[in-house]
DNA sequence: CTTGTACATGTCCATTCGTACATGTCACTC
DNA sequence: GAGTGACATGTACGAATGGACATGTACAAG
């Protein structure tokens, strides 16, 4: 359970409401860590009861900004040292990948171009900011080198993304030349021998 | 949910029981979809009511073998065709790295060596069996190829988070000596500027 | 002075996920 | 013949997630 961990991490910055991290959780973590406000709310409100965090200020309409304790920093903290890190990265796209072999030769050059376009221009908006950034333009404390450094990975993956789907493209492994034909396999029991072993 | 269309499509390939399933899920896709057994037999039990999947035999142990029906394989194929994709990649490794400011210098550094050296030794794993497909080892049928595929993205992906934890170790752009201090905003109001938002 | 929009906070529910627990089979070894 | 370990299938439950619904406030344009 990330989501409280990125709600403190958040709030080590400074207080907000629910609302703010809503949408900064939308803007800056929305690909890497996606939340919705109702799972926020509720979260902060259990984080309050731990003693996590506390209540800042009330605001105009409602608004109710919470400010990080020091039990809730020493909590960030600890998770960051402890080790632990989950290196699992569910990707649709990767998901798909596995099952190319099931998709029309035609079909499956137009997706993989669709998705070296996508991935393409994300780092291309990506590399905009971090230049921004470089510039100084957010300024230049820890957090903003912090969110630099982040951004960094999210250029080198989208990049990496893009230049793989272009290269499954160019190499067009499932095309209709090559050993085992492009809607094969239509039979409900194709034997292909289950491969021993691969990883992703 | 993608487990169902996983499942599908690994049963796209032959008739295999759940115990199957859960291992392959595991080695093959473990790092990109997680899914334990009680996840999958249940998924199963849905497929075969909807008729996408129907027992093909029955093994030793109580062993239960699915075979993929035409409907299976159409909606698997559906799914393939309609472009939605979903490009989120949660990642708790670039979660973190939005909290590094609050990190040790030394501990960062620490942690980011270990990121580098896991990355860089997933890579040089998945290239040995990307060489070991590449040498036609498990044959060259069109589900070998499209894991091949399917392997080159971990590939690269796994090398680009090895290079950029370098990049961020050697840029080491939260040390003492830059403007931000290592282990400062330890009090509980730490009086950073809120970024986007001021409260109100 | 009404209407639209962005702000702001929540509840509710159906899935999905992860973990722990429970059960039973078969093959092999000591 | 007892024990171990891999095979094989499940149930149960609590937490996480996503989406729909509900409510109310402030402000600016018309």
């Amino acid at each position: 359970m990330s989501l409280r961990h990125g709600l403190l991490g958040l709030l080590a910055e400074g207080p907000a409401s629910g609302y703010d991290l809503a949408r900064r959780f939308q803007e800056a973590l929305g690909t890497v860590w996606p939340a919705q406000h109702p799972r926020i709310y509720a979260e902060l409100s259990r984080l309050a009861e731990a003693g996590l965090i506390e209540v800042d200020s009330h605001g105009p309409r409602r608004r109710k900004a919470y400010r990080i304790t020091g039990e809730g920093l020493a909590e960030v903290r600890r998770w960051l040292a402890e080790g632990e890190v989950d290196h699992t990265f569910r990707m649709e796209t990767l998901l798909r990948a596995y099952f190319f072999w099931l998709m029309e030769p035609a079909e499956l050059r137009a997706h993989l171009e669709r998705e070296r376009a996508f991935y393409a221009e994300t780092a291309r908006t990506l590399r905009a900011y971090a230049r921004a950034k470089d510039r100084g333009e957010w300024g230049t404390g820890p957090q903003v080198r912090a969110m630099r450094v982040a951004l960094e990975a999210g250029i080198r993956i989208n990049e990496a993304l893009a230049s793989w789907a272009e290269w499954a493209r160019e190499t067009d492994p499932m095309a209709p030349g090559s050993p085992g034909s492009p809607g094969a396999a239509a039979s409900p029991a194709p034997a292909a021998a289950p491969p021993p072993e691969a990883e992703g």
